[in-house]
DNA sequence: TGCCATGTTTCCATTTTCGGCAACTATTCA
DNA sequence: TGAATAGTTGCCGAAAATGGAAACATGGCA
């Protein structure tokens, strides 16, 4: 178990927007200017979140034209977001009576 | 997909003490002062990481005389962090060049 | 070449996280 | 009851994360 690794790469999937992106980019590859705009976040903001999902190797970025394409390198990520999170629903619903589907979203939806 | 939620269980894992310590619980269940005496931390900062993987709905706690003993909840997490940190090794070896091997591992080995 | 669209990087202020220490709580046992 | 063991919580300073704005870099096109 490498532990700072995976920490990090736990640490690049820790945030709210990131977690967005990534559901999005499981659909097909976008550009830097859609995601944005999807999130609801500034350019600069989006491109930097990318940064950080890039250095942790879950995602690719391909220049096409004037814009850059991103895609995820690592689908089994996102398997273990909805796995994870259903446990995790699960265990909360029965442990502490909280109802998963009340919970404020942001722009992050 | 809950954005929020999902980053949030993340968060819970994006640390290297606390994936050492989900690392430890899914062998057994362990009392508090064991963890940090394995980590090599104070017993207060054990205490404190999980009271985070608890909150997040990740382990449980159960008091035992005078100790109280913390075990895993979501075994799933733990078999999908490692397939995820097995695709992200492979994704850095091959497009960056790093050898996964050559990271600093601190106390959190 | 000059302009536009798309991204990245830098700077800065704010917020959050982290670890160690001390104080406090809970349980066991003499 | 008093002491010892095991955990939790509050406090504090240091470090890291975050978002927005501006400057800078790249590629396409008239």
């Amino acid at each position: 178990m490498h532990c700072e690794l995976t920490a990090h790469m736990f640490k690049a999937m820790a945030h709210p927007v990131r977690v967005f992106l990534l559901d999005k980019l499981s659909v097909r590859p976008w550009c830097v200017c859609e995601l944005a705009a999807e999130a609801g976040v500034d350019k600069s903001v989006a491109s930097k979140h990318l940064s950080m999902l890039r250095e942790a190797g879950l995602v690719e970025s391909t220049r096409r034209g004037t814009q850059i394409e991103y895609s995820l390198s690592a689908p089994c990520v996102l398997e273990l977001a909805s796995c994870a999170e259903g446990t995790v629903l699960t265990n909360r619903k029965k442990s502490l009576g909280i109802n998963p589907d009340s919970e404020a979203q942001g722009n992050a939806r």
